[in-house]
DNA sequence: CGAGAAATTGAGGCCAATCAAGAAGTGTGG
DNA sequence: CCACACTTCTTGATTGGCCTCAATTTCTCG
């Protein structure tokens, strides 16, 4: 868990796309003035998610429904650096369930604060827009996978997902372990499958030398070649920001507001 | 086919959510103002989706890929007032391939055009993006959906969410009956599934009495009941508007920019 | 009217779900 | 440090639904 107080998951991911100036900095860092702390394995009874989103400072989050028929739906997996909630915007109110799968730091702001950058940023703006968008094509990604695909491939295909999102704020140019905070039964309740595929499918995957997976640690024993293999594409590295705004803050207004 | 060439699905579509200013509906009109005419069942061959945005003016079109095992998946089917390359706006590439499956007209606007949206209106950006987010949020409803549900269910759920979406353009209050100018095998191939499955479920669905099919004719006999029974969530009626920015367009600049 | 595309219907095979039982791992209090 | 309860993971046998392959009928449009 991280313990600098100044840190800013959200600043360190933007500025992987775009040089952020100052001015651009401070409405980031101003979203992430306050935190939670929760431990793992707990249901976050937060305020309806129309009025307030999270930034996950550390930790990993997911996001579920309990359908009719008794099963469960985890919707969406949440890492260091994204937003709870983000996706609910358009929403007047939103039904799903909230669970920490680890302990968390959570950055709670309203939603007006979005207006602060929609008014007075437009790169911002625009860059905010266009991660969405990535998202968005990450989730096509999924229903490309989903249709009848063979477990396994579904399988290797989310590890693969985790890998590509985790390396953003990974340093290290070999990446290839990472820790998994998830049970096999929330991996099951992702991707529409059973835990016992899962542990079927993680089973192949070890014993074709491609995933080992134990005690909730992963390792992709070659990323690039298992990426070739299943045509994964890695959509978190290339954002086009050649028609961006330029970086100039709108409205002389904004240094008083976000002091 | 629309053939009033003042028409613009953009400024239908906006308006259903917010009241828009003479200056933002001249900056949606501003995309529309050329226009392109494609027949049915062709492919399109343009320009890169890095350079140009295409709303749908009229018809349906839709964006799919070959698979390496020879399947073909639809990755998303665009009706009028949708812009086609939007969910592709942060890739610098895209591999898609686009067809009509009717009739269209087409406006293309190269992606700089949104800047001046990002850079002028604080409302339409938002508006935009909120827009954005309830695709999101329809995409993860078909996930939800997808995760071995019976094909029965995936099949009425798809029919419910064209229902919804064309049910936007639509000014008659009990809409029931639509056209859908796809063949079985492109809505096997978006939900992932065979034809013959989508057949053997149209055909149940129409001896349960639920939904009647045919010559691309489709009927919800009681789209409210049905909706109740499949717990489906009609996303495009409810936006969250209550934190927009006001309608103030920013700069003096833009006037002479859409002159 | 005729040719090609699309939809229907049927038989057989395969993969994941389900049900079930046992093993391994995790956390707690004595 | 161990004992106990609980959760998670593993492994096996059976079942069911969708895919595949294939043949026929219906639709569409020049």
């Amino acid at each position: 868990v991280q313990e600098d107080k100044n840190f800013s998951s959200l600043v360190e991911r933007f500025n992987y796309y775009i040089d952020l100036t100052q001015d651009e900095e401070s409405l980031l860092r101003n979203l992430e003035k306050n935190e939670l702390r929760f431990k793992s394995r707990v249901k976050l009874h937060l305020q309806n998610f129309s009025d307030n989103l999270y930034v996950v400072k550390a930790g990993w989050i997911y996001r579920y429904v309990d359908l009719h028929n008794g099963q469960r739906k985890v919707l969406r997996i949440y890492l260091p650096g994204e937003i709870v909630g983000m996706d609910d915007l358009a929403l007047k109110a939103s039904f799903n369930d909230t669970m920490t799968a680890s302990d968390v730091v959570i950055s709670p702001f309203p939603k007006k604060s979005l207006e602060d950058i929609f008014s007075h940023s437009p790169r911002l703006s625009t860059l905010l827009f266009s991660i969405s968008m990535m998202e968005k094509a990450i989730l096509m990604d999924r229903i490309k996978m989903s249709g009848r695909s063979p477990a396994v491939t579904i399988i290797a295909n989310f590890i693969l997902e985790l890998h590509a999102r985790l390396r953003l704020h990974s340093h290290d140019s070999d990446f290839k372990t990472f820790e998994v905070p998830l049970t096999q039964g929330i991996i099951a309740d992702t991707l529409g499958l059973t835990n016992v595929t899962v542990s079927n499918a993680f089973s192949q995957l070890d014993s074709d030398g491609k995933i080992s997976y134990s005690r909730n640690t992963v390792t992709i024993h070659n990323p690039e070649k298992l990426k070739q293999e299943l045509a994964f594409n890695d959509r978190h590295f290339q954002i086009d920001t050649s028609w961006f705004p330029p970086s100039k803050i709108n409205s002389s207004s904004f240094q008083t507001q976000i002091a």
